[in-house]
DNA sequence: CACAAATCGAGAGCAGTGCTCTTGTTTTGC
DNA sequence: GCAAAACAAGAGCACTGCTCTCGATTTGTG
């Protein structure tokens, strides 16, 4: 075996920690989740940890961002998996279906991303770029259905105030989206995003017996919504 | 001072905790509350408290049937507030502005109620009935809705497997409703909790620059997606 | 090559947490 | 009046994030 470089084991053991880390997170969750216990695990003592994480809050920033990244990763994959790319509806329920399997097979991530944010925990920037991926997919597929003029069905007229406040989401977008489609498009991502945790976090119980069956329902019906099908 | 007897005494203590419990959590969040804090500004010591909730899961418990009653208060006076009984327009807005006033005032114990779930915490069946209230308000209008034969925009066909989905919700109410204005409602009931969500866990930071104006954009989309307006 | 500087792992320690158990006191109900 | 129940206090356990110090090892440089 040869002898490792100090630069090679840094990385070797932050991705140690980090691994580590991850499966710790999907078992007990981001509010259990506990350096000691990693560094444990990793055959670390506690303190030189802090070597390679400066804090807890470090840590689960790295965390976030390989989640939303593995996110991203399902429904990027998910949407290039539609052969016919001029079926919108399709794309957006294959993608709204990439989201909720990621979401049921890493409940605790998901909680992580979209649930209650950990307390003192601020986001930095950094995870902006990884958290924008999601929510571009489905702005990509606003763009699309709008290039080529779908219909936005029964489309309420926007108030003055909320084309302003659309602002920050014109300004990210390369291609212009009329305002209507946009409102349309993010009620379906706030739709969406509500099913999910609404599930996840417990509140369909009993009230709605087969969650699979329900969720295609209303992508369906956000196709609709949206004008795609 | 008349001597209290212990019953009395018991009371206000068990009243005295939970009131300084919710304080501290509307300040801190549901991970950070501590026994220990509250037990010192109660003036006990951290063991007594085990004397009126035998474990802080149980303290948590009547926190979240306090907020979840508190907000069925707000929404349920919200509704009977809008003097026109048939503008089912009106109440739906009214409800949907209540919920979100209430989540802003207090987002610890909305997230407490709505976000990721605490760690090893389960739910015990008491909090079910307050957490009905909130439902059921959506549920009530969706009722007066079907009663005077509103139509359902747009509704996509409701497959089987959906139909058997809805059971759970439709055992519960007192009159009968049709599965496709169910579903519309499901997702009226989603997206406004997913809004919520993504407003009050910061992940429309940025994106959109007035929260007030899309709300208001999204609930009268959905009066008239539910057939109201 | 030598040597100072930077890096690293280990250990002790601090302040905090939920929770349990024991001990002595006070109130209750028979 | 007295045994029984309820109660507050305190000590203690195992755990947490985090800081600091102390040697050992690896680095880059004169």
């Amino acid at each position: 075996m040869p002898p490792k470089s100090r630069a090679e084991n840094r990385a070797e053991q932050t991705r140690a920690i980090q691994v580590t880390g991850r499966r710790h997170l999907a078992e007990v969750g981001p509010a259990a989740l506990s350096l000691r216990a990693i560094a444990r695990e990793v055959g670390l003592v506690s303190s030189a940890v802090y070597r390679y994480f400066p804090s807890r809050d470090d840590l689960l920033t790295a965390l976030i961002i390989e989640a939303y990244d593995e996110l991203g990763d399902a429904v990027e994959t998910a949407d290039a998996g539609v052969r016919d790319r001029d079926d919108l509806a399709g794309r957006f329920i294959a993608v709204g279906n990439a989201i909720r399997d990621w979401a049921r097979a890493n409940p605790h991530e998901y909680a992580l991303l979209y649930g209650s944010p950990v307390p003192g925990y601020a986001a930095p920037d950094t995870t902006i770029p990884s958290a924008a991926r999601i929510s571009g997919a489905f702005l990509t597929l606003a763009q699309l259905s709008g290039q080529r003029g779908d219909a936005v069905p029964q489309a309420r007229p926007v108030s003055a105030q909320e084309r302003q406040a659309l602002g920050g989401i014109r300004q990210a977008l390369d291609v212009p989206l009329d305002d209507e489609r946009t409102v349309r498009w993010l009620i379906a991502w706030s739709t969406v995003f509500g099913h999910l945790s609404l599930e996840l976090f417990g509140h369909m119980y009993r009230g709605i017996l087969d969650y699979d069956a329900h969720f295609a329902q209303v992508t369906g019906q956000l196709t609709a919504d949206l004008g795609l099908a």
